[in-house]
DNA sequence: CTGAAAGCGCTTACAG
DNA sequence: CTGAAAGCGCTTACAG
């Protein structure tokens, strides 16, 4: 059926072999905007389909300002969160029809920036943000270019576009009251190099959490596995090893976890850790870490429904805790097993 | 200077205020085809930034029929090493100008040929598969609708695309020697759970390896942490763990790593591991993981270069082992130490 | 319900 | 070296 030509065929083609205009064959097409006589219809479907009539979107795109594409801005593509974020993203908006231009920025707001123009310039329909660090007033420029903006993961203080974002202090809290029911009084937690982003909340509702409580001890670091593994090897050598540790990301736990296994104090005895970050790899760390689970799907989700217009509130997502071994808990006993 | 309108600057408002006309200002803009006099191309940079003029790229594709956009085709950006590869190869394409397109085809060749498709109707420059199991002839369907296609990690058997990919054999026969020297006969080799892709040549590679010594015992699994983990504690408990284990890729040995620990038989005491996709953060594994480093940012230069016909020849890059702590090595000591 | 035609913003022969 | 104009493949008022 599929016609053998060199040029892939246009509407210009379909209306010729269905002897109508091209203005009914996009009406079939589209379905719409104008009805279309089902025995009309019928001969544009057919002369369509012998054809092997594809849409040109580039034409469309041009003609109606509109190109089906929404830019993703993500700060890593190779970290395990931001990939899995990445893929429920591209999987969320390839339902609803979209296709997905990738950027990595990484961590830097300066790339960011530049990659957002190159978005804006590709015209794309919307921009998805996963974005580190803090967002500059740089971030805030889609809204003022008419592009709808939504942030994933964490937004800029005063900006105007939608945040999606799991609940960070309902996660931190679990974190907290499950190390205590561990016995532990001194809970300790790694954050990241500044009170940026995401981690700075996280970081500010343990403190809420571990107030009134013994002393809380803040330890900070880079977000790499490297940067966590060296100072958990730093602190061994010090002497200065926390008992229990809740860690701002997973990254930062397997660091953690490595760290204390090379050191001769190994997770979960030698030191309880949690991680706030959870994606379903971290079961298979050595010892299975303990993490909030962060709802990633809903989120892509809920990201890509409120950039399209489908919704319009924004609900944070509860991250539950799931309990595995590098707290603590034993095979399948609870606290204190 | 940029002018504060709601509608963007064309070419034809750039045009008119310099006094000249379109062709021109697309010949200063685009440095050609034709020459154009120093003191109009002045006049032409002086219009466009003030009228802060952007091109449009929609429009231009349409006309020339080159979008810079390339699609890349990706079993699943949460799995670490194709995210890197990812990142890899989106860096690569954003220095030679280009956008990508990114979709996650989830180890299925039915929506691998559906992306492939929608990437095609977006009228890609080119595409990029990052495919993990065999490629069917659909993937070879890129070259017969002119669109130039490499694939990265692994190709289809009898295709014409170029394929870029690490050399195995050599980064296999490396791991093999070096368990030896750690005094093991039996090498066992944890392959997917068939021969497809590149696992497939690393199988192949193994038995080659191990010909002629002690009895090979080949173990399959799927591509997960959670399979291997599995795996792992099944064959401890039935007492058929091996001592020296090659895995096929990262995720495999992280389970690994996870489901001996569990079980009591800590690498590298319990079992020696080297595992022959190494990424960067395999070195924050307990115990830090003894593997194959992939030259991914060569690997996603060379493809890109092969793609956009500034490479002409596939050269197998090197996949140097990094000796670490899982095969057995001490801190700073080599085999046997 | 259908058709002829304008126009989206570019690029590029073609003619000066 | 420069300009007037056609045309890429669509969508969409507008007029029948």
């Amino acid at each position: 059926m599929t016609q053998r030509a060199d040029k892939p065929a246009t509407l210009a083609d379909v209306a010729r072999r269905a002897g109508t205009s091209t203005a009914v064959v996009s009406y079939v097409i589209n379905n719409g905007p104008r009805p279309v006589a089902a025995a009309t219809r019928e001969r544009v479907l057919a002369a369509a389909a012998e054809l092997g009539y594809r849409p040109n979107r580039i034409a469309r795109a041009l003609r109606s300002r509109t190109t089906g594409v929404v830019g993703l801005v993500l700060a890593d593509a190779s970290n395990p969160y931001f990939g899995a974020l990445a893929r429920h993203i591209e999987q969320a908006l390839e339902r609803r029809d979209r296709l997905t231009l990738i950027g990595n920025a990484g961590y830097s707001a300066d790339r960011q920036r530049h990659l957002i123009d190159r978005f804006l310039a590709a015209q794309v329909d919307g921009l998805v943000i996963v974005s580190a660090d803090e967002g500059r007033d740089e971030a805030d420029r889609p809204e003022t270019m008419n592009v709808p903006a939504v942030y994933v993961h964490h937004g800029p203080v005063g900006g105007h576009a939608p945040v999606v974002a799991a609940d960070n202090d309902a996660a931190v809290r679990e974190a907290v009251a499950h190390l205590r029911e561990h016995g532990h009084e001194h809970i300790t937690f790694l954050a990241g190099p500044d009170d940026a982003g995401p981690v700075g909340l996280r970081r500010a509702a343990w403190q809420t959490a571990v107030a009134g409580g013994a002393e809380a001890v803040l330890l900070r670091c880079d977000y790499s596995r490297a940067a966590a593994d060296a100072l958990i090897r730093r602190l061994a050598a010090e002497g200065a090893l926390p008992r229990a540790l809740i860690t701002a990301t997973d990254e930062q736990a397997i660091g953690v976890l490595s760290g204390a296994w090379a050191c001769g104090f190994p997770a979960p005895d030698g030191i309880a850790v949690i991680s706030l970050d959870g994606t379903p790899d971290s079961a298979h760390t050595a010892p299975a870490l303990t993490a909030t689970r962060q709802p990633l799907r809903a989120m892509a989700e809920q990201a890509v429904d409120l950039l399209l217009g489908q919704a319009s509130r924004t609900l944070t997502a509860r991250a539950p805790l799931v309990i595995r071994r590098s707290c603590g808990c034993g095979w399948q006993s609870g606290p204190g097993a």
